[in-house]
RNA sequence: GCGGACGUGGCGGAACCGGUAGACGCUGGAGACUUAAAAUCUUCUGCCCAAUGGGCGUGCGGGUUCGAGUCCCGCCGUCCGCACCA
């Protein structure tokens, strides 16, 4: 037969016959009734785009590698797959293919799930599941009834993006330089009634409970703390000269920099804000710029960087501190009605927006802040935001700016007109969306009894099929035979609620559903408490803010109507990075994949289909617009699962961006193959090799360390430095030992390749059942140290001597050094420093 | 605009708590094996110079220290998030 089968690792065959095995086995089932400690290792469950990129199989390589080290260590791992399967993707291919956005998702999961088989992943995909299933989106409606009962649920009017043209509401996404992305109208804000949940009942909570989530990154935490925003302030009322149209006399104002009293010129109340809402009725010219600070989209991001808009609506407030004094009302642009009151007094002199405002309407900018006394008459030529010491603000004056706020804020409390509040900068969850391929809210609209929930023994609201994706808008508005219902309550004709579940709630509880998923509830609380919190949640930092403080939310508003008992989700996270590769632009402006290129001589890049020379762009994000996707299928086929798997971790630190090279793949088969080969070579081998051995201990020893700390790269580095020393040793028992010891250390990253090695060595058993081997601390210490010898902190001359060697022999031995007697040139050194096993510093 | 990060050879990166900068991999050079190629193996590879030695080096400019990639201050550049993309 002449079987090349032991030169090469043949990856086609042991890929295929070693998840087999696992699978028949079913190795990787979570059995929650086990003994074993448990252990949750969870990555971030897919978008069924389409195809499996590089992305996800970095993601899912990082968890696979700690989902098994753990399996190896003895836990009882669950290790689970799902599809996080509504969104807007679907209803567009919907639009321009005319398929049905189920059809067209599950088509998708059918695709990206044999993809992730190929890749021998250590899942439970006995517990897969998808969100677009009224099986799992039938319990999240209970769930959302639940939050209901439990009064964290409520409607209020917000706004959305808004399509004249097309009639519909846009996501930020399909808001292109201020134009809906079809139709190419100019976007406008437009006031919806949509659900809300009450996050901001749990903002103290949230922000706290990142105090106890020692495992996650700082800058995740950080990014958390400055999006819930805590901060302490005045808020107070400025009463109007004259009243409103609307009849009102008053206007709530909140402020951070109370101690900046002084200093206010205007009065700044949103285009959303009642006073200017009821004026917009009475005159038309206020609502001729309400409509016009209302052009655009709802981004923060477009928000804050448009040019700033004011109205003078011709109406006075007077200063609580002081009755003669009058500030102007205006309208702008850039207050946002859902950061507190909806209205701000303005102090340019110490506000960067009110100073460009102030700039542009030609407002008066007064000095209330200066580094000392003697500033107080400085004039102010741009904006001055820092603390300092309050001028020109009569009883303040002389005050620091704490000390400033904190007496602005006694006076109002004392006097009545204002007391100091925390504010958030969190607002409340906005969770309809006016589209189909979401979770139906299930509610129906009554007439008589308003809003009334589906009762429990109808759900699952399930999505009607029969829609259709020709003309814009939701087709549940139109589809008469689905929202036509009666009212639960009192049986008068009603209609049922339209808008479907943002995505981002079908992604706030599917780790429970992962733990636990009897059919008649969401989750058995008992089984789930098994399992959570997570261990180690792994996915991308684009999830840093939103899914993750959203899902923390959910799981604490679970807690607090008793039906869990955790608090927080997840007990470790790891943000990782990107996949990217570099981009190729041909002369004419187009988008290059890397297959439509070759390298020619002198390294030139030409494309293939027209061999005219190609410029070589920037390295960036793979994605589809820039073309520089490379898809792991032929790569799969090409070199094999375990080439792949090692490429994902050998490169860059996981946290941080991976480029995709043709050079590292080669390198990982390279290694793959040398593995391999060194399994091939004879087992049964006498002697001792203690050099190696020590190496053995050491590897072990860094690999786990490196796996522990999700530092993946560091763990391959340690198993070249094994597998360099091992090839380079002559046969002993020791090495035949270290080689075992490289299996099994390789494994967790390489699993066909370990599986296929450890029974041509005819090892027991499987490797995936296989426990971790451990290390002998006294192996890891060598007794003989290098010391490094410096003069004046440069690096001169090095020495050995025994570990623990004293002071002061190994500063006479370093000065006795013919390199270092030149450097002092017979003078005596003024100081030595010496660093126990380390370095001595010579200062001359 | 606001918030967060990152920056080390030709390239990806390593460096415990402030203590020998460049582990490990990629690329490249030289050599071995081969009829040849591939594969494999050996060896070298931060830059500069008057080269068995010396100088310079962790984005830039300062500072603290016996000693700074690491700590502090100020810049520059790049990337990510901003509430309806997932």
């Amino acid at each position: 037969m002449g079987r090349a089968m032991t030169d090469r690792f043949d990856f086609k065959t042991a890929d295929r016959r070693w998840q087999q095995r696992w699978d028949e086995a079913q190795c990787f089932a979570a059995d929650s009734a086990s003994s074993k400690p448990k252990s949750y290792v969870l990555e971030m469950f897919p978008y069924p785009s389409g195809r499996i990129h590089m992305g996800h199989v970095r993601n899912y390589t990082m968890g696979d590698v700690l989902a098994r080290f753990r399996r190896m260590q003895g836990f009882e791992v669950l290790h689970p797959m799902g599809w996080d399967a509504f969104g807007m993707p679907a209803e567009n291919a919907a639009m321009e293919k005319k398929v049905h956005p189920g059809t067209w998702t599950r088509e998708n999961i059918a695709t990206m799930r044999g993809q992730l088989k190929r890749i021998g992943f250590a899942l439970d995909w006995s517990r897969e599941l998808a969100t677009c299933e009224p099986d799992y989106y039938g319990h999240e409606q209970a769930l959302f009834l639940d939050l209901m009962d439990g009064g964290l649920v409520y409607r209020k009017e917000s706004e959305v993006n808004w399509d004249p043209v097309d009639m519909t509401v846009l996501a930020n996404e399909q808001v292109i330089d201020g134009k809906g992305w079809r139709s190419g109208a100019a976007v406008e804000r437009k006031k919806l009634s949509q659900w809300f949940l009450k996050i901001t009942d749990f903002a103290e909570e949230l922000l706290d409970g990142l105090g106890t989530l020692d495992q996650w990154p700082d800058k995740v935490r950080l990014m958390q703390e400055n999006w819930i925003g805590k901060s302490r302030g005045l808020q107070f009322c400025f009463r109007l000269a004259e009243t409103t149209p609307g009849g009102q006399c008053d206007v709530d104002v909140f402020t951070t920099r109370p101690d900046t009293i002084f200093g206010a010129s205007f009065v700044a109340i949103s285009p959303g804000h009642p006073i200017a809402e009821a004026m917009a009725a009475e005159r038309p010219e206020v609502a001729a710029f309400i409509a016009k600070a209302r052009q655009g989209g709802t981004t923060a991001a477009e928000i804050e960087t448009a040019e700033k808009l004011g109205f003078d609506t011709g109406l006075e407030v007077v200063h609580p501190l002081d009755p003669n004094w009058r500030l102007p009302v205006w309208i702008a642009n850039f207050v946002l009605m859902d950061y507190g009151t909806g209205a701000l007094f303005g102090v340019p002199a110490h506000d960067a927006r009110d100073f460009e405002f102030a700039t542009k309407y030609d407002l008066p900018v007064r000095r209330v802040v200066a580094a000392d006394a003697s500033g107080a008459a400085a004039p102010v030529v741009e904006v001055e935001n820092g603390d300092g010491i309050a001028v020109n603000s009569q009883f303040l004056d002389g005050m620091c700016t704490a000390e400033a706020a904190a007496e602005v804020i006694r006076r109002a409390e004392a006097a009545g007109w204002g007391k100091g509040t925390t504010q958030y900068r969190l607002r409340d969850w906005g969770v309809s969306r006016q589209r189909y391929w979401g979770t139906p809210i299930p509610v129906i609209h009554c007439e008589s009894c308003g809003p009334v929930g589906v009762p429990r023994d109808q759900l699952p609201v399930v999505l009607p099929e029969d829609v259709s994706f020709d003309v814009p808008g939701n087709p549940l508005d139109r589809h008469s035979s689905w929202n036509k219902v009666d009212c639960p309550a009192c049986s008068s004709p009603a209609r049922r609620e339209t808008d479907t579940l943002d995505t981002f709630v079908d992604s706030s509880w599917y780790f429970i559903r992962f733990a636990s998923q009897p059919d008649d509830k969401p989750f058995d609380r008992a089984e789930a408490e098994q399992w959570l919190p997570v261990g180690q949640y792994i996915g991308g930092v684009e999830h840093a803010i939103l899914h993750l403080l959203y899902a923390r939310f959910w799981t604490r508003a679970l807690e607090r109507i008793g039906k869990i008992g955790i608090k927080e989700p997840f007990k470790g996270l790891f943000t990782q990075g990107m996949v990217t590769h570099e981009t190729y632009k041909s002369a004419d402006g187009r988008w290059l994949n890397p297959v439509e290129i070759e390298v020619a001589d002198g390294g030139r890049l030409i494309e293939r289909a027209t061999g005219a020379e190609i410029e070589r762009g920037r390295i960036e994000k793979m994605s589809k617009s820039k073309k520089n996707t490379v898809d792991p299928e032929p790569i799969l086929d090409r070199y094999g699962a375990d080439a792949v798997r090692w490429f994902m971790l050998s490169d860059s630190p996981p946290e941080r961006d991976l480029e995709w090279s043709e050079g590292g793949i080669e390198g990982a088969a390279r290694f793959v193959q040398r593995v391999w080969r060194l399994a091939q070579s004879p087992a049964g081998n006498q002697g001792e090799d203690l050099a190696l051995r020590k190496k053995m201990h050491r590897a072990i020893a860094a690999v786990g360390e490196a796996i522990e700390g999700l530092q993946f790269n560091k763990s391959v580095a340690a198993l070249y430095e094994l597998t360099n020393a091992t090839e380079k040793a002559g046969p002993s028992a020791d090495r035949d030992l270290a080689i075992k010891a490289l299996l099994l250390l390789v494994s967790p990253g390489a699993p066909h390749l370990a599986e296929e090695s450890w029974m041509s060595r005819g090892e027991e058993g499987m490797i995936a059942d296989a426990a971790w081997p451990s290390h002998d601390p006294a192996l890891l210490i060598d007794d003989e140290v290098t010391i490094a010898v410096q003069v004046n902190g440069k690096l001169r001359d090095t020495l050995t001597a025994p570990r623990g060697s004293v002071k002061d022999v190994i500063e006479a031995q370093a000065l006795a050094l013919p390199k270092i007697q030149a450097q002092l040139g017979g003078n005596a050194p003024k100081k030595v420093i010496v660093v126990p096993d380390r370095l001595v510093n010579i200062v001359a």
